[in-house]
DNA sequence: CAGAATTATGCACTCGGTGCAAATCAATGC
DNA sequence: GCATTGATTTGCACCGAGTGCATAATTCTG
């Protein structure tokens, strides 16, 4: 579906493609930050002026398009029933994330995160723009009156809620994929409410 | 108490408070990110270079010393009696914060932490730093056995009381200082454990 | 007052990122 | 098939945050 609209698009896409692929493997070889943005665009034969015409920082190479997925988990989280309480709700709405992400290449994006301070900020910047677009909708579900700034507590909830998902993400990298994230999630919010 | 040992760090600690003084002025005129640090240096008539021996960072300008802070918190923290809940004790610990801020210039804070996108990151970066401070004491408090790495519960716990209470400051700096910073805490960590 | 230790400064450099203008190349109408 | 249009690529010059290094100025110590 929406595969070949016209050669530009599908050279775009296919370009884009190849230099986020050329950028992991030497992240997995030198790490994030000793790694530039002029061997990036060396070792995918394209000019450093071109790069930043498809990644508009190096940190995008890595966190994908997080308007996107945001939106995804906004729409998911809408598409609840509304008797549902704001707890199971954005639980159930953060389940929708685990089929996109392929768990062979999560355990190199963690350890990419651990070592490169900048990664971790825009990660967080990222949960910060989300915490914005899922506030509204758990602003209803914990029964409080609309209003046009989001509600502190609303945005405290969501916020705590990906403070969650953050520690159980972290706590399967570390554990090699081990452990269930799916239950560390779980015992981390009942660990809050309890 | 410790206010003269030689001229060395007197004169040291005054240079140090003047460039802060400077720089806040210059942020409040200009903003954050449009003020440079060549301006701020020449304000304070001092040279590029020294700035840097001063201030890491541009943005330690305004977001104090983290480290130090944060022990003061986990000292705090670790001083509550061992009985206390997790939930009250780092209340308790977070209290002692409000007494080091003057409410006068916080505003000012809160509205440059607005429109920089590079302060948030480096206040974001902070309370990951806060977190592993603050997680073996309330691992502890959770009744978790003791590990070489925080849990997951203990982290995503102070991650949450970090984001209740980042809401409420920002709350109550929205409201333009009206709002009981206390109470708005209290109330969102209500909503979360609801 | 002489020598050791700090501190201040200038300089050159790296790296991420942006604006601009010229060149290249695909899409479209004729 | 060809010219025009519009997007893409690229080079270039630039900026701002930091850093390393070597030198000069200044404070502390014997």
């Amino acid at each position: 579906m929406a595969s070949a609209p016209n050669l530009r698009e599908r050279t775009r896409r296919a370009v884009r493609a190849e230099i986020a692929a050329t950028a992991m493997r030497l992240f997995e070889e030198q790490g994030f930050d000793a790694t530039t943005v002029d061997q990036i665009a060396a070792a995918a034969s394209i000019s450093r002026r071109s790069f930043f015409h498809y990644f508009g920082t190096k940190e995008d190479l890595v966190l994908g398009d997080t308007e996107a997925l945001g939106e995804s988990v906004r729409a998911a989280l809408e598409a609840r029933p509304a008797e549902e309480s704001a707890w199971t709700a954005i639980r159930a709405a953060f389940m929708t994330l685990r089929s996109t992400e392929d768990s062979a290449d999560d355990l190199l994006l963690a350890r990419l995160h651990h070592d490169a301070p900048s990664l971790r900020a825009k990660h967080l910047e990222k949960h910060l723009r989300w915490q914005e677009l899922l506030a509204p909708d758990i602003q209803r579900r914990l029964g409080l009156p609309e209003t046009e700034t989001p509600d502190p507590r609303a945005r405290a909830f969501v916020a705590a809620a990906l403070a969650c998902l953050d520690a159980a993400l972290n706590a399967w990298c570390e554990s090699g994929g081990e452990l269930d994230p799916v239950r560390l999630f779980d015992d981390a919010i009942e660990a809050i409410r309890a």
